[in-house]
DNA sequence: CTCTACCCTGCAATCGGTTGCACAAATAAT
DNA sequence: ATTATTTGTGCAACCGATTGCAGGGTAGAG
């Protein structure tokens, strides 16, 4: 401590010279290579920290052949507009990046990849990191696939599909579809209607969570009441706002997602009619504003948090060609005002 | 096109190899320099094109002595918890990002530096890429200066302070406070409240516009009319129901932010008072939710897009060594329900 | 006192590029 | 025809690490 460094010491051979090793015995010290006796490991180690040296990322990558990088993909399907600033994908992506950050992996954010050109893109981004997270599978299903077949270490955020050869962390959307269902219809709703496209798995199991729910409680499913409203808040206020002036006789309504709620509460009340008292709305996602709406949101929350360590292990795990399990997260119903008792 | 390649070509010496060149010429050829044959330049970029090489990002970092990254810092201040899940930083990310990946450069995304160990952490991320841009300088304006003194090139997303060594981007803050001010005044409001802490920069400087504005219209400022509400939604929403209680004797509210202008908006209603009947309320940021929260919030915009490449095009220029002049964007108000006259 | 075994440490190649300098070939000048 | 000049390439060092292999020291056994 009290001997200050003179010089400045930034490179392995600098902190070699110093300690009067060679800079390979540096690097194993530094390492803990037990072929180095404990006395000189300790010795570098000490020097190191007093110096403040850290390796040169880059050029141990180099030697290492690799990036230290991690990619995310967001699966953004430009038709159906959901765009990034739908909240939960920043959640996720602040907990990719927190998880990624922790384990020392840069993180790349990519953008939207765009109609075509996705294989080319996507080689690129192989290129420059050492795995890629996608989060969301749209109807990329089938080139995911091929990525994966062909040896790149990637992970999903998504849904089990049938026939996927990549490893998948999703949270129970069937479960997360039915247990919004039954809180609604335990407490005193009957004709439920479903917004929201059901044209990725994702959706598409929330979906049949709602459908299992109905069956449960003996009622049937009238299609009638489903409603595939555009995922953008502007185009889905527009859509529901037209709805509305056709059909009314729902008490209830289960959104794929807050920002589709509160776009529907929206209109809903510009209509005249009241929320909760005339028609239960609920979410899903759980964002962080859902609970200051008037009314609060009930909705279902995703352990984004949990997520993005699962996505970020299972990568690592995947980089070292370990096979990774599918993982699903819990659903968890958080009931708030919007689906209070009529 | 017809000859397909037979062997896959992954470095620079392979591609010197087919091309019957040394690997000093592939890759002055590359870079198109005038030392080579127009005529081996050409033949070595075909080549390269129809092979699909590009070259080694790592490696030639690694020999220029740069990263080709750039490091984003939000200052988030902790105790003020205006935390990422604020819609107006995710945005912002959004447009840098972009800007960045145009200019081929990569971003690594921090964490919100800790309280203490600010100094350690921003030698860590400066190790790992070639420049920083700070989004927000909250308090932190010594810290700033004495990084962009070291001579790491810096930008900072925020307000012009005097003494600053450091080039800054930021949108007119003054102008926005003023203007959002003056809608509320020539529309029949005349007790107009402000909520929010002005204990940084860019927010003092919209607290100045909004005072500019009374006095403009002969109106004395009352200081009893300000409060400093929290930036995070439930803390926001608490404060201002407290509030309510003791005193609401005012006909508007202009709102530092449009979260916590929605959360004003839903404390009022709790109140049973109307929006904008009763109280306008006007919030800032224009984030994408804003348009559809009821009523519909006036806000101002701030122009975030322009923001990411006048940060990250400065970002370049002072990597270069270049001196890069401040930049204040213009601050558009956007009015919508929620200051619609009584 | 010499020989073998073991423990540490260093030499040098390697990752994939870039670039100063030298050199050979082609062209111009005398 | 010989020398001076330009033009186009290649050699080899370098960026900052990691690691297989070999060699120097020391200790224990004979």
């Amino acid at each position: 401590m009290a001997q200050d460094a003179p010089i400045t010491i930034s490179s392995l051979q600098d902190l070699a010279d110093l300690a009067g090793v060679s800079r390979a015995t540096a690097s194993r010290a530094l390492s803990d290579n037990p072929r180095i006796s404990q006395k000189t490991r300790d010795r570098v180690q000490t020097l190191a920290q007093t110096h403040g040296y850290v390796v040169n990322r880059r050029a141990r990558d180099l030697r290492l052949q690799r990036t230290s990088i991690i990619s995310v993909v967001f699966m953004l399907d430009m038709r159906s507009k959901q765009h990034m600033s739908d909240l939960f994908f920043m959640e996720m992506l602040g907990a990719i990046a927190d998880a990624s950050s922790d384990r020392d992996y840069d993180l790349l954010l990519t953008h939207s990849p765009e109609s075509g050109d996705m294989d080319a893109a996507v080689n690129n981004i192989l290129q420059r990191s050492d795995g890629v997270i996608f989060v969301g599978q749209e109807k990329r299903h089938q080139q995911l696939n091929a990525i994966a077949e062909r040896g790149h270490p990637i992970m999903v955020w998504g849904q089990r599909v049938p026939g996927k050869r990549y490893p998948v962390v999703g949270s129970d959307n069937f479960e997360g579809g039915r247990a919004v269902t039954l809180e609604l219809l335990d407490h005193g709703r009957s004709r439920i209607a479903f917004f929201g496209g059901i044209d990725n798995p994702e959706l598409a199991a929330r979906f049949s969570g709602y459908q299992a729910a109905l069956q449960e409680r003996g009622l049937a499913f009238d299609p009638q009441l489903h409603f595939d409203v555009p995922f953008s808040m502007d185009e889905a206020e527009a859509a529901i706002a037209r709805l509305l002036e056709q059909r009314s006789d729902f008490d209830a309504v289960v959104c794929l997602s807050d920002v589709m709620a509160m776009a529907t509460i929206g209109a809903l009340q510009g209509f005249g009619l009241r929320v909760p008292e005339d028609v239960a709305v609920t979410g899903y996602d759980n964002i962080s504003l859902s609970a200051f709406g008037r009314p609060a949101l009930t909705t279902v929350s995703q352990s984004i948090g949990m997520a993005g360590e699962a996505l970020v292990d299972g990568l690592l795990a995947r980089m070292r060609g370990e096979s990774v399990p599918d993982i699903t997260l819990p659903a968890q119903l958080v009931v708030r005002d919007s689906s209070r008792a009529p």
